[in-house]
DNA sequence: AAAAATGTTCTCGTTCCGCGTACACATTTG
DNA sequence: CAAATGTGTACGCGGAACGAGAACATTTTT
């Protein structure tokens, strides 16, 4: 399931105690250290509340990205695999759990290429 | 208060229902519905579960940034050579080198499921 | 030593979440 | 045209779980 266990090291950097977090996000002590012990979760205002007062994004605090710092998107974010559907061997496509065949890619890299061709028309002058 | 007013505008840019984002997400469509007119609010796992399909962050969707982006895949434990094409992620398509764009990719998912549709008249629920 | 602070766990009252359902409207199908 | 299907909205209900407070053990401070 969903941890929030970088809550009490994002406390415990600090040196903060339970009181003193609680008192900063308005909630009672209990309350707060339900969430660093997974006994309660929080509501979407809380969790974000924790990260203004860390100052670190809800994302990081949910474990969905690494970086503790509030959000700043790194220029490369074309860090990603690229696939051609050329020669795609040792990928298989889905959609909605189905796969698609070869025949149907080859169709859509048929489609692609005369859509992109229709596109850039004018080679005129 | 905290709204969520940016579900909806993500859900409509891909031209998507109430009932197939609902089913997506494992739940109802009243449940879905909810969130985006703020009548409900959605759990931690669920606005993740969001933020998955949508191929943005939660703090996007509650507000805190205004970059759509910033997303890092979250611990997949399926398949790993199975990609689906509706929640295409960390993976990008090509041919001949050029890079598909995300709506060129939604056509071609909408081109194959009414495809299949054709193929097989046969409804089952 | 006492006193204060800290962390953990429990109960209780109440909030409100999620689902099913029903409805109005729009779109598609026969 | 009407019927059927898809889409968006609103409501009631059962139950899950939230938040606060209190009690307690442990640690730190005075």
């Amino acid at each position: 399931m969903m941890n929030l266990n970088r809550l009490m090291a994002l406390r415990k950097e600090r040196n903060w105690s339970l009181q003193y977090v609680s008192d900063q996000l308005g909630m009672a002590k209990s309350t707060y250290a339900g969430y660093e012990s997974g006994y309660r979760r929080p509501s979407l205002e809380a969790i974000a509340a924790m990260a203004d007062l860390f100052h670190t994004s809800v994302d990081y605090i949910l474990g969905r990205v690494d970086e503790p710092g509030t959000y700043t998107e790194p220029p490369n974010s074309q860090a990603e695999k690229m696939i051609d559907l050329n020669h795609l061997t040792n990928y298989t496509l889905s959609v909605d759990g189905r796969v698609l065949s070869e025949e149907e890619i080859r169709q859509f890299v048929a489609f692609i290429k005369t859509k992109w061709e229709l596109e850039q028309p004018a080679r005129s002058k």
